[in-house]
DNA sequence: CCCGTAATATGAAAATCCTGGTTATTGAAG
DNA sequence: CTTCAATAACCAGGATTTTCATATTACGGG
Protein backbone atom coordinates (compact mmCIF):
# COMPACT_ATOMS: atom_id res chain seq x y z
CA UNK A 1 0.00 0.00 0.00
CA UNK A 2 0.89 3.43 -0.46
CA UNK A 3 1.49 6.16 2.02
CA UNK A 4 2.20 9.58 1.96
CA UNK A 5 3.20 11.13 5.13
CA UNK A 6 3.20 14.75 5.66
CA UNK A 7 4.74 15.80 8.59
CA UNK A 8 7.38 18.10 9.55
CA UNK A 9 7.94 16.25 12.96
CA UNK A 10 11.20 13.94 12.25
CA UNK A 11 10.58 11.23 15.05
CA UNK A 12 6.54 10.85 14.08
CA UNK A 13 7.56 10.89 10.77
CA UNK A 14 10.01 8.13 11.64
CA UNK A 15 7.99 6.75 14.02
CA UNK A 16 4.92 5.77 11.39
CA UNK A 17 7.41 5.34 8.62
CA UNK A 18 8.97 2.38 10.23
CA UNK A 19 5.86 0.83 11.78
CA UNK A 20 4.15 0.86 8.63
CA UNK A 21 6.93 -0.01 6.81
CA UNK A 22 7.82 -2.94 8.94
CA UNK A 23 4.05 -3.83 7.79
CA UNK A 24 5.08 -4.19 4.26
CA UNK A 25 3.84 -0.76 2.89
CA UNK A 26 5.43 2.14 0.80
CA UNK A 27 5.76 5.08 2.31
CA UNK A 28 7.01 8.91 0.70
CA UNK A 29 7.29 11.72 3.55
CA UNK A 30 7.09 15.08 2.76
CA UNK A 31 8.07 17.65 5.66
CA UNK A 32 6.52 21.01 4.02
CA UNK A 33 2.75 21.42 3.38
CA UNK A 34 3.89 22.48 -0.02
CA UNK A 35 6.30 19.60 -0.58
CA UNK A 36 3.46 17.78 0.15
CA UNK A 37 0.84 18.79 -1.96
CA UNK A 38 3.28 18.72 -4.65
CA UNK A 39 3.43 14.83 -4.30
CA UNK A 40 0.05 14.25 -3.38
CA UNK A 41 -1.06 15.41 -6.43
CA UNK A 42 1.66 14.36 -8.64
CA UNK A 43 1.16 10.65 -7.74
CA UNK A 44 -1.35 8.27 -6.64
CA UNK A 45 -1.63 7.22 -3.26
CA UNK A 46 -3.71 4.85 -0.78
CA UNK A 47 -3.63 7.04 2.06
CA UNK A 48 -2.24 10.39 2.94
CA UNK A 49 -1.73 10.84 7.08
CA UNK A 50 -1.37 14.94 7.23
CA UNK A 51 -0.06 17.10 9.75
CA UNK A 52 -2.20 20.01 10.78
CA UNK A 53 0.44 22.37 12.01
CA UNK A 54 3.08 22.45 8.94
CA UNK A 55 5.65 24.90 7.65
CA UNK A 56 4.89 26.93 4.58
CA UNK A 57 1.00 25.44 3.82
CA UNK A 58 -1.26 24.09 7.04
CA UNK A 59 -2.65 20.82 6.74
CA UNK A 60 -5.98 22.20 6.47
CA UNK A 61 -5.13 24.01 3.38
CA UNK A 62 -3.64 21.40 1.92
CA UNK A 63 -6.34 19.31 2.12
CA UNK A 64 -8.50 21.67 0.53
CA UNK A 65 -6.34 22.46 -2.41
CA UNK A 66 -5.62 18.68 -2.69
CA UNK A 67 -9.72 17.88 -2.34
CA UNK A 68 -10.11 20.47 -5.50
CA UNK A 69 -7.31 20.12 -7.46
CA UNK A 70 -6.84 16.12 -7.33
CA UNK A 71 -8.13 13.56 -6.65
CA UNK A 72 -11.73 13.00 -4.97
CA UNK A 73 -11.25 9.44 -3.36
CA UNK A 74 -7.80 9.13 -1.41
CA UNK A 75 -8.59 8.91 1.92
CA UNK A 76 -7.11 11.19 4.33
CA UNK A 77 -6.45 11.08 7.80
CA UNK A 78 -5.24 14.58 9.84
CA UNK A 79 -3.12 14.37 12.55
CA UNK A 80 -2.77 17.25 15.05
CA UNK A 81 -1.83 18.27 18.51
CA UNK A 82 -5.00 20.26 19.40
CA UNK A 83 -8.29 18.58 20.40
CA UNK A 84 -10.66 21.41 20.09
CA UNK A 85 -14.40 20.91 18.30
CA UNK A 86 -13.50 23.89 16.09
CA UNK A 87 -10.16 22.49 14.42
CA UNK A 88 -11.74 19.07 13.48
CA UNK A 89 -14.82 20.43 12.04
CA UNK A 90 -12.26 22.67 9.92
CA UNK A 91 -11.04 19.57 9.18
CA UNK A 92 -13.23 17.75 8.44
CA UNK A 93 -15.07 20.75 6.14
CA UNK A 94 -11.58 20.34 4.06
CA UNK A 95 -12.56 17.16 3.13
CA UNK A 96 -10.92 15.11 5.80
CA UNK A 97 -11.74 11.60 6.29
CA UNK A 98 -10.26 10.87 9.82
CA UNK A 99 -9.17 12.70 12.52
CA UNK A 100 -6.60 11.40 15.24
CA UNK A 101 -5.19 13.90 18.21
CA UNK A 102 -1.50 13.84 18.85
CA UNK A 103 -0.43 11.80 21.36
CA UNK A 104 -1.63 8.84 19.82
CA UNK A 105 -0.88 4.86 19.65
CA UNK A 106 0.50 3.44 17.03
CA UNK A 107 -1.59 0.84 16.34
CA UNK A 108 -4.95 3.27 16.92
CA UNK A 109 -3.54 4.90 13.74
CA UNK A 110 -3.07 1.77 12.23
CA UNK A 111 -7.04 -0.10 12.98
CA UNK A 112 -7.80 3.92 11.36
CA UNK A 113 -5.98 3.56 8.57
CA UNK A 114 -6.78 0.22 8.01
CA UNK A 115 -10.65 1.16 8.24
CA UNK A 116 -10.13 3.83 5.91
CA UNK A 117 -8.56 1.80 3.27
CA UNK A 118 -10.60 -1.35 3.77
CA UNK A 119 -13.94 0.18 1.72
CA UNK A 120 -11.19 1.31 -1.03
CA UNK A 121 -10.28 -2.14 -1.11
CA UNK A 122 -13.73 -4.42 -0.74
CA UNK A 123 -14.78 -2.26 -3.59
CA UNK A 124 -12.07 -3.19 -5.68
CA UNK A 125 -10.85 0.14 -6.43
CA UNK A 126 -8.14 -1.04 -8.25
CA UNK A 127 -5.35 1.13 -9.46
CA UNK A 128 -6.23 0.38 -13.19
CA UNK A 129 -8.69 2.22 -15.74
CA UNK A 130 -10.16 0.49 -18.17
CA UNK A 131 -11.95 1.98 -21.21
CA UNK A 132 -12.59 -0.44 -23.85
CA UNK A 133 -9.76 -2.24 -24.55
CA UNK A 134 -7.22 0.10 -23.31
CA UNK A 135 -5.69 -0.47 -19.73
CA UNK A 136 -3.74 1.78 -17.56
CA UNK A 137 -2.31 0.86 -14.66
CA UNK A 138 -1.76 4.05 -12.23
CA UNK A 139 0.85 2.25 -10.14
CA UNK A 140 3.01 0.73 -12.58
CA UNK A 141 2.24 3.23 -14.74
CA UNK A 142 1.91 0.54 -18.00
CA UNK A 143 -0.65 0.79 -20.35
CA UNK A 144 -1.86 -1.32 -22.84
CA UNK A 145 -4.01 -1.23 -25.67
CA UNK A 146 -5.69 -4.75 -27.08
CA UNK A 147 -3.53 -6.52 -24.57
CA UNK A 148 -0.10 -4.93 -26.40
CA UNK A 149 2.16 -3.06 -23.64
CA UNK A 150 2.13 0.75 -24.96
CA UNK A 151 5.51 2.66 -23.95
CA UNK A 152 4.39 6.31 -23.03
CA UNK A 153 6.74 9.77 -21.37
CA UNK A 154 5.86 10.84 -17.94
CA UNK A 155 3.83 13.46 -19.63
CA UNK A 156 2.32 11.72 -21.85
CA UNK A 157 0.98 9.45 -19.49
CA UNK A 158 -0.60 12.14 -17.43
CA UNK A 159 -2.32 12.99 -19.75
CA UNK A 160 -3.70 9.84 -20.54
CA UNK A 161 -4.33 9.49 -16.86
CA UNK A 162 -6.47 12.00 -16.75
CA UNK A 163 -8.56 11.80 -19.91
CA UNK A 164 -9.25 8.75 -18.68
CA UNK A 165 -10.38 9.23 -15.36
CA UNK A 166 -12.91 11.53 -17.29
CA UNK A 167 -13.63 8.80 -19.95
CA UNK A 168 -16.56 10.19 -22.18
CA UNK A 169 -16.58 13.52 -20.75
CA UNK A 170 -15.50 16.76 -23.17
CA UNK A 171 -12.38 18.38 -20.94
CA UNK A 172 -11.57 21.65 -22.16
CA UNK A 173 -8.23 22.34 -23.26
CA UNK A 174 -7.60 24.70 -20.76
CA UNK A 175 -8.83 22.82 -17.92
CA UNK A 176 -6.40 19.34 -19.10
CA UNK A 177 -3.16 22.45 -19.16
CA UNK A 178 -3.99 23.57 -15.53
CA UNK A 179 -4.24 19.65 -14.81
CA UNK A 180 -1.17 18.40 -16.41
CA UNK A 181 1.32 21.65 -15.80
CA UNK A 182 -0.23 22.53 -12.17
CA UNK A 183 1.32 25.82 -11.49
CA UNK A 184 3.49 26.53 -14.86
CA UNK A 185 1.50 27.37 -17.58
CA UNK A 186 3.93 26.72 -20.59
CA UNK A 187 4.24 29.14 -23.41
CA UNK A 188 3.80 27.66 -27.12
CA UNK A 189 1.13 24.69 -27.31
CA UNK A 190 3.08 21.21 -26.27
CA UNK A 191 -0.55 19.60 -25.34
CA UNK A 192 -0.74 19.33 -28.93
CA UNK A 193 2.28 17.51 -29.48
CA UNK A 194 1.36 14.68 -26.83
CA UNK A 195 -1.64 14.41 -27.51
CA UNK A 196 -0.19 13.78 -31.05
CA UNK A 197 2.13 11.23 -29.95
CA UNK A 198 -0.63 9.57 -27.94
CA UNK A 199 -2.51 9.38 -30.73
CA UNK A 200 0.25 7.53 -32.78
CA UNK A 201 0.36 5.73 -29.52
CA UNK A 202 -2.79 4.14 -28.69
CA UNK A 203 -5.04 5.43 -31.58
CA UNK A 204 -3.19 4.99 -35.00
CA UNK A 205 -2.53 0.86 -35.05
CA UNK A 206 -6.56 0.37 -34.60
CA UNK A 207 -9.42 1.29 -36.07
CA UNK A 208 -11.49 2.44 -33.20
CA UNK A 209 -10.38 5.61 -32.24
CA UNK A 210 -10.68 6.78 -28.86
CA UNK A 211 -9.37 10.02 -28.85
CA UNK A 212 -11.53 12.76 -30.24
CA UNK A 213 -11.42 16.29 -30.56
CA UNK A 214 -14.07 18.61 -29.86
CA UNK A 215 -13.29 21.51 -32.29
CA UNK A 216 -12.89 25.00 -30.20
CA UNK A 217 -13.02 23.13 -26.65
CA UNK A 218 -10.93 20.32 -26.49
CA UNK A 219 -10.61 16.62 -25.88
CA UNK A 220 -12.81 13.50 -25.31
CA UNK A 221 -11.89 10.27 -24.31
CA UNK A 222 -14.34 7.38 -24.99
CA UNK A 223 -15.09 4.63 -27.46
CA UNK A 224 -18.20 6.06 -27.84
CA UNK A 225 -19.10 7.87 -31.43
CA UNK A 226 -20.95 10.80 -29.85
CA UNK B 1 -30.29 10.31 3.31
CA UNK B 2 -31.30 7.39 5.24
CA UNK B 3 -29.60 6.43 8.25
CA UNK B 4 -29.98 3.41 11.02
CA UNK B 5 -29.50 4.17 15.04
CA UNK B 6 -28.96 1.53 16.98
CA UNK B 7 -29.10 2.12 20.18
CA UNK B 8 -30.32 1.24 23.72
CA UNK B 9 -30.81 4.28 25.27
CA UNK B 10 -33.65 6.52 24.32
CA UNK B 11 -32.34 10.06 25.72
CA UNK B 12 -29.33 9.32 23.20
CA UNK B 13 -31.50 8.08 20.40
CA UNK B 14 -33.85 10.47 20.36
CA UNK B 15 -31.04 13.29 20.64
CA UNK B 16 -29.61 11.68 17.24
CA UNK B 17 -33.18 11.68 15.73
CA UNK B 18 -34.27 15.01 16.01
CA UNK B 19 -30.74 16.63 15.07
CA UNK B 20 -30.81 14.42 12.41
CA UNK B 21 -34.09 14.56 11.11
CA UNK B 22 -33.81 18.68 11.47
CA UNK B 23 -31.22 18.46 8.98
CA UNK B 24 -33.68 16.59 6.69
CA UNK B 25 -32.24 12.93 6.70
CA UNK B 26 -34.71 9.55 7.24
CA UNK B 27 -33.98 7.89 10.70
CA UNK B 28 -34.60 4.08 11.75
CA UNK B 29 -34.60 3.07 15.06
CA UNK B 30 -34.00 -0.48 16.58
CA UNK B 31 -33.22 -0.79 20.46
CA UNK B 32 -31.63 -4.17 20.62
CA UNK B 33 -28.66 -5.98 18.63
CA UNK B 34 -31.04 -8.15 17.02
CA UNK B 35 -33.42 -5.88 15.63
CA UNK B 36 -31.08 -3.59 14.59
CA UNK B 37 -28.80 -6.47 12.62
CA UNK B 38 -32.59 -7.49 11.46
CA UNK B 39 -33.53 -3.74 9.79
CA UNK B 40 -29.75 -3.55 8.57
CA UNK B 41 -29.64 -6.30 6.73
CA UNK B 42 -33.16 -6.12 5.28
CA UNK B 43 -32.94 -2.49 4.02
CA UNK B 44 -30.35 0.20 2.12
CA UNK B 45 -29.17 2.65 4.50
CA UNK B 46 -26.54 5.41 3.52
CA UNK B 47 -25.03 5.09 7.27
CA UNK B 48 -25.51 3.17 10.50
CA UNK B 49 -24.76 4.40 13.86
CA UNK B 50 -24.13 1.72 16.13
CA UNK B 51 -23.88 1.50 19.81
CA UNK B 52 -21.27 -0.95 21.39
CA UNK B 53 -23.31 -1.81 24.62
CA UNK B 54 -26.48 -3.33 23.44
CA UNK B 55 -29.05 -6.13 24.81
CA UNK B 56 -29.07 -9.26 23.01
CA UNK B 57 -26.36 -9.27 20.47
CA UNK B 58 -23.58 -6.71 21.21
CA UNK B 59 -22.42 -3.88 18.83
CA UNK B 60 -19.46 -5.82 17.61
CA UNK B 61 -21.12 -8.46 17.44
CA UNK B 62 -23.88 -6.99 14.99
CA UNK B 63 -21.01 -5.11 13.00
CA UNK B 64 -19.36 -8.39 12.16
CA UNK B 65 -22.21 -10.25 11.37
CA UNK B 66 -23.51 -7.68 8.80
CA UNK B 67 -20.44 -7.18 7.37
CA UNK B 68 -20.80 -10.84 6.98
CA UNK B 69 -23.66 -11.67 5.41
CA UNK B 70 -24.82 -7.96 4.48
CA UNK B 71 -23.88 -4.53 2.93
CA UNK B 72 -20.03 -4.65 2.50
CA UNK B 73 -20.14 -0.33 1.85
CA UNK B 74 -22.37 0.42 4.08
CA UNK B 75 -20.47 2.89 6.39
CA UNK B 76 -20.63 2.13 10.41
CA UNK B 77 -20.24 4.72 12.82
CA UNK B 78 -19.94 2.72 16.30
CA UNK B 79 -20.65 4.71 19.67
CA UNK B 80 -19.58 3.92 23.00
CA UNK B 81 -18.95 4.50 26.48
CA UNK B 82 -15.66 3.00 26.97
CA UNK B 83 -12.35 4.38 25.48
CA UNK B 84 -9.93 2.08 25.75
CA UNK B 85 -7.56 1.09 22.68
CA UNK B 86 -8.64 -2.83 22.64
CA UNK B 87 -12.43 -1.94 22.38
CA UNK B 88 -11.22 0.73 19.75
CA UNK B 89 -8.98 -2.15 18.03
CA UNK B 90 -12.21 -5.07 18.28
CA UNK B 91 -14.44 -2.54 16.77
CA UNK B 92 -12.31 -2.06 13.73
CA UNK B 93 -11.29 -5.39 13.94
CA UNK B 94 -15.28 -5.66 13.05
CA UNK B 95 -15.69 -3.82 9.96
CA UNK B 96 -16.46 -0.25 11.69
CA UNK B 97 -15.55 2.76 9.76
CA UNK B 98 -15.19 5.44 12.86
CA UNK B 99 -15.12 4.97 16.58
CA UNK B 100 -17.06 8.03 18.59
CA UNK B 101 -16.63 8.24 22.62
CA UNK B 102 -19.29 9.17 24.78
CA UNK B 103 -20.45 11.56 25.61
CA UNK B 104 -19.69 13.09 22.22
CA UNK B 105 -21.01 16.23 20.99
CA UNK B 106 -23.69 16.36 17.88
CA UNK B 107 -21.70 18.95 15.90
CA UNK B 108 -18.81 15.80 15.95
CA UNK B 109 -20.90 13.25 15.36
CA UNK B 110 -22.12 15.03 12.16
CA UNK B 111 -18.95 16.13 10.95
CA UNK B 112 -18.18 12.45 11.08
CA UNK B 113 -21.52 10.90 9.62
CA UNK B 114 -20.72 13.61 6.69
CA UNK B 115 -16.48 12.72 6.46
CA UNK B 116 -17.91 8.86 6.49
CA UNK B 117 -21.04 9.44 3.40
CA UNK B 118 -18.76 12.34 1.45
CA UNK B 119 -17.32 9.39 -0.19
CA UNK B 120 -20.48 7.26 -1.48
CA UNK B 121 -21.50 10.27 -3.01
CA UNK B 122 -18.85 11.75 -4.39
CA UNK B 123 -19.79 9.67 -7.75
CA UNK B 124 -20.62 12.26 -10.54
CA UNK B 125 -23.67 13.15 -11.31
CA UNK B 126 -24.63 13.34 -15.23
CA UNK B 127 -25.27 16.84 -15.27
CA UNK B 128 -28.34 16.42 -18.46
CA UNK B 129 -31.28 19.28 -18.74
CA UNK B 130 -34.18 17.77 -20.56
CA UNK B 131 -37.15 19.89 -21.88
CA UNK B 132 -39.83 17.82 -23.10
CA UNK B 133 -38.20 15.54 -25.49
CA UNK B 134 -34.94 17.12 -26.27
CA UNK B 135 -31.74 15.96 -23.89
CA UNK B 136 -28.37 17.97 -23.09
CA UNK B 137 -25.70 16.29 -21.43
CA UNK B 138 -23.09 19.18 -20.47
CA UNK B 139 -20.37 16.85 -19.60
CA UNK B 140 -20.19 14.40 -22.88
CA UNK B 141 -21.82 17.71 -24.88
CA UNK B 142 -24.03 15.21 -26.06
CA UNK B 143 -27.85 16.60 -27.72
CA UNK B 144 -30.69 14.54 -28.21
CA UNK B 145 -34.30 15.31 -29.92
CA UNK B 146 -36.82 12.36 -28.87
CA UNK B 147 -33.42 9.78 -28.39
CA UNK B 148 -31.93 10.96 -31.52
CA UNK B 149 -28.43 12.54 -31.60
CA UNK B 150 -28.18 16.30 -32.79
CA UNK B 151 -24.76 17.23 -33.45
CA UNK B 152 -24.04 20.86 -32.99
CA UNK B 153 -20.89 23.15 -33.01
CA UNK B 154 -19.65 24.38 -30.02
CA UNK B 155 -21.17 28.18 -30.64
CA UNK B 156 -24.64 26.51 -30.75
CA UNK B 157 -24.28 24.36 -28.21
CA UNK B 158 -23.30 26.70 -25.85
CA UNK B 159 -26.92 28.93 -27.00
CA UNK B 160 -29.27 26.44 -26.68
CA UNK B 161 -27.27 25.38 -22.84
CA UNK B 162 -27.92 28.48 -22.03
CA UNK B 163 -31.75 28.77 -23.01
CA UNK B 164 -32.49 25.30 -21.71
CA UNK B 165 -31.02 26.33 -18.33
CA UNK B 166 -33.16 29.36 -18.52
CA UNK B 167 -36.04 27.49 -20.04
CA UNK B 168 -39.35 29.16 -20.68
CA UNK B 169 -38.05 32.63 -19.69
CA UNK B 170 -37.68 34.54 -22.73
CA UNK B 171 -34.31 35.87 -23.04
CA UNK B 172 -33.64 39.25 -24.23
CA UNK B 173 -31.70 39.29 -27.46
CA UNK B 174 -29.05 41.22 -25.74
CA UNK B 175 -28.68 39.35 -22.31
CA UNK B 176 -28.03 35.89 -24.86
CA UNK B 177 -25.14 38.19 -27.12
CA UNK B 178 -23.88 39.06 -23.96
CA UNK B 179 -23.37 35.31 -22.46
CA UNK B 180 -22.38 33.92 -25.69
CA UNK B 181 -19.86 36.44 -26.88
CA UNK B 182 -18.73 37.21 -23.10
CA UNK B 183 -16.27 40.41 -24.02
CA UNK B 184 -16.48 40.74 -27.96
CA UNK B 185 -20.06 41.72 -29.10
CA UNK B 186 -19.60 40.85 -32.70
CA UNK B 187 -20.84 43.52 -35.93
CA UNK B 188 -23.29 42.05 -37.38
CA UNK B 189 -26.27 39.25 -36.07
CA UNK B 190 -24.72 36.12 -36.16
CA UNK B 191 -27.29 35.03 -33.25
CA UNK B 192 -29.59 34.92 -36.34
CA UNK B 193 -27.81 32.41 -37.89
CA UNK B 194 -27.10 30.40 -34.95
CA UNK B 195 -30.84 30.23 -33.89
CA UNK B 196 -31.54 29.58 -37.48
CA UNK B 197 -29.64 26.54 -37.81
CA UNK B 198 -30.58 24.83 -34.22
CA UNK B 199 -34.24 25.56 -35.28
CA UNK B 200 -33.40 23.05 -38.60
CA UNK B 201 -31.41 20.50 -36.16
CA UNK B 202 -33.81 20.09 -33.08
CA UNK B 203 -36.91 21.90 -34.15
CA UNK B 204 -37.58 21.06 -37.87
CA UNK B 205 -37.86 17.33 -38.06
CA UNK B 206 -40.59 17.62 -35.51
CA UNK B 207 -44.02 18.74 -34.72
CA UNK B 208 -43.76 20.46 -31.90
CA UNK B 209 -41.68 23.31 -31.38
CA UNK B 210 -39.39 24.19 -28.50
CA UNK B 211 -37.31 27.57 -29.85
CA UNK B 212 -39.97 30.12 -30.05
CA UNK B 213 -38.86 33.90 -30.53
CA UNK B 214 -40.57 37.02 -29.17
CA UNK B 215 -40.90 39.65 -31.58
CA UNK B 216 -39.35 42.99 -30.62
CA UNK B 217 -37.34 41.07 -27.45
CA UNK B 218 -35.95 38.04 -27.64
CA UNK B 219 -35.97 34.34 -27.50
CA UNK B 220 -37.59 31.59 -25.30
CA UNK B 221 -37.54 28.02 -24.81
CA UNK B 222 -40.17 25.78 -23.90
CA UNK B 223 -42.76 23.08 -24.70
CA UNK B 224 -45.62 25.43 -23.80
CA UNK B 225 -47.56 27.64 -26.07
CA UNK B 226 -47.86 30.84 -24.09
C1' DC C 1 -58.93 45.23 -44.21
C1' DC C 2 -54.78 46.85 -46.51
C1' DC C 3 -50.28 48.73 -46.58
C1' DG C 4 -45.65 50.35 -45.03
C1' DT C 5 -42.07 49.69 -41.94
C1' DA C 6 -39.27 47.20 -38.95
C1' DA C 7 -37.86 42.98 -37.28
C1' DT C 8 -36.63 38.33 -38.20
C1' DA C 9 -35.57 34.14 -41.10
C1' DT C 10 -32.96 32.03 -44.72
C1' DG C 11 -29.17 30.45 -47.56
C1' DA C 12 -24.61 30.74 -49.33
C1' DA C 13 -20.10 32.83 -49.66
C1' DA C 14 -16.17 34.80 -47.23
C1' DA C 15 -13.21 35.38 -43.43
C1' DT C 16 -11.55 33.66 -39.40
C1' DC C 17 -10.03 30.57 -36.16
C1' DC C 18 -8.53 25.96 -34.80
C1' DT C 19 -6.24 21.72 -35.29
C1' DG C 20 -2.98 18.29 -36.96
C1' DG C 21 1.36 17.09 -38.32
C1' DT C 22 6.24 18.19 -38.82
C1' DT C 23 10.54 20.00 -37.70
C1' DA C 24 13.98 22.50 -34.96
C1' DT C 25 15.72 23.91 -30.53
C1' DT C 26 16.44 23.53 -25.84
C1' DG C 27 17.33 21.03 -21.65
C1' DA C 28 18.11 17.12 -18.78
C1' DA C 29 19.91 12.53 -17.77
C1' DG C 30 23.05 8.66 -18.32
C1' DC D 1 29.52 13.10 -25.14
C1' DT D 2 25.38 10.90 -26.43
C1' DT D 3 20.61 10.19 -26.19
C1' DC D 4 16.13 11.02 -25.19
C1' DA D 5 12.33 13.84 -23.82
C1' DA D 6 10.14 18.23 -23.56
C1' DT D 7 9.17 22.49 -25.56
C1' DA D 8 8.83 26.00 -29.31
C1' DA D 9 7.84 27.39 -34.08
C1' DC D 10 5.71 26.72 -38.44
C1' DC D 11 2.38 25.90 -42.23
C1' DA D 12 -1.37 23.82 -44.56
C1' DG D 13 -5.89 21.94 -44.42
C1' DG D 14 -10.27 21.93 -42.52
C1' DA D 15 -13.96 23.22 -39.65
C1' DT D 16 -16.48 26.97 -37.74
C1' DT D 17 -18.10 31.41 -37.36
C1' DT D 18 -19.41 35.53 -39.37
C1' DT D 19 -20.94 38.54 -42.99
C1' DC D 20 -23.96 39.72 -46.47
C1' DA D 21 -27.86 39.94 -49.57
C1' DT D 22 -32.49 38.65 -49.87
C1' DA D 23 -37.01 36.65 -48.54
C1' DT D 24 -40.41 36.31 -45.08
C1' DT D 25 -43.02 37.45 -41.18
C1' DA D 26 -45.00 40.45 -37.53
C1' DC D 27 -46.74 44.87 -36.05
C1' DG D 28 -49.28 49.38 -36.13
C1' DG D 29 -51.76 53.11 -38.45
C1' DG D 30 -54.92 54.64 -41.85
Amino acid sequence: MKILVIEDDADIASNIGQYFEDKGHQLDFAYSGNHGLELATGNRFDLIILDLMLPGKDGITVCREFREKARQDTPILMLTARDTLDDKISGFEAGTDDYLVKPFSLLELEVRVHALTRRGQAKKLPAVITIDNLELNQDTMQVTRANHPVKLKPKAFKILEYLMQNADRVIPRGELIEQIWTDDPPEGDPLRVHIHSLRKKIDKPFEQKLIHTVHGIGYRLGSDDL
